[in-house]
DNA sequence: GCAAATTTTGACCGATTGGACAAACGTTAG
DNA sequence: CTAACGTTTGTCCAATCGGTCAAAATTTGC
């Protein structure tokens, strides 16, 4: 690998110039965003910006790159030690506070993957699938040792994704149907309330 | 409102239109989508389309109008006739169908949330959240029947729509994550066996 | 303080884009 | 057959796009 070798100021613009285009890239996409906006976005002119990276496409892989590491954080760190359903209950927890946290992040990842995931492919059939078979191992560990209700691991785990990532990625919706009332800040409270209850319990009536 | 008054080759070429469109518009979005894109994939020069059509825009919004009819279709037909988890047992089958038979409908649609919906904000504010409100109620009388187990309605449909159309929107990931040889066409049946487990009885083991 | 290296800018370029337009071509009703 | 109408095409345009380049301004190392 390359040794980056890098000014100070070179560090100081490129962050300024990656915080500016995840925020123009997650809500145009790649292709629905210009160099232009992200050198407005980060207060600098386009030829400045392209110094510090010379292709747009540049701007978008680092950011994928760094994406990556952080949103598989939360599904490594889901273990095999301590009680499943508590460890299921906070990776749900993990996840949802992410969503909450990193909404542009979410975005990003659904872009691209909207897209065919044309830029990341290799990565999901490697790195991703590899992470997620061996914790599907994990789980159904849980499931022979009666820890757990029988079911199919990998569904289970793009089931927490998607209801995670909802919150997120369909915020505007979520916002506009629950109103101003109940879409305020309160809303990721609830939907943890909701999410535990539905993951442990569903929906049947109890007795 | 105006009469279309539309001749039979007007009519087919403008189904011809919408079908290469959605393709089109779908896998890469709105921006990120081409009028000569779209022309080819309807078999027509650009200038040729532009008379069917005088704007993109208007090929966007056509498609549209028309995805949101039968978008909510499912949720409408959800009834206080009959057994309620019977009811959602079939509502999240029918979207899950959805997201295997109109993938693209349904990649649209995010598309367009993701991007903050700027074309369709009025309509998640009206329509869209009187239908949804409407199906809470309807929700909320099943669970003080006892029914089903008190919980957030809004949320459980929520819950819903991101499960199911997780798996037309994050499709390759899927895939990817499950591999060959159960990223097939069997996906479809585990996803709504392992839903339907999901959403009725939890993962707390049995007993 | 000065020279070298780094950073910023304005002007510019070719390619692509959405769209206009008039002329050519086809279809249809009388 | 023909006139009116509907359809298709080639050509063109202005705006926007990603990206280049040399010169000017600034920072840095000594």
């Amino acid at each position: 690998m390359d040794a980056p070798r890098r000014t100070r100021i070179q560090q100081e613009k490129r962050e300024l110039i990656l915080e500016a285009a995840l925020e123009v890239f997650s809500t145009n996409g790649f292709r629905g965003s210009t160099i232009d906006q992200i050198a407005e976005a980060a207060g600098m002119s386009k030829p400045n910006l392209l110094y510090y990276f010379r292709r747009k496409e540049d701007i978008h892989e680092t950011l994928m790159q760094r994406l990556l590491d952080t949103w598989l954080a939360p599904l490594r760190e889901l273990d095999d030690i301590g009680d499943p359903l508590t460890e299921l209950r906070s990776y749900i927890r993990r996840k949802l506070e992410m969503a909450r946290d990193f909404p542009r992040e979410s975005r990003l990842f659904a872009n691209e993957i909207l897209q065919g995931a044309p830029r990341i492919m290799p990565m999901l059939e490697g790195e991703l699938k590899t992470l997620v078979d061996e914790k599907a191992t994990v789980i159904k560990g849980w499931m022979r040792a009666g820890k757990i209700a029988r079911t199919d691991p990998w569904h289970l785990i793009f089931s927490i994704w998607a209801t995670t990532q909802h919150y997120a990625d369909f915020d505007v919706q979520v916002r506009a149907v629950l109103g101003p009332d109940r879409g305020g800040d309160g809303r990721f409270e609830d939907a943890a309330r909701f999410l535990e209850q539905l993951f442990i319990d569903g929906l049947k009536p109890e007795g």
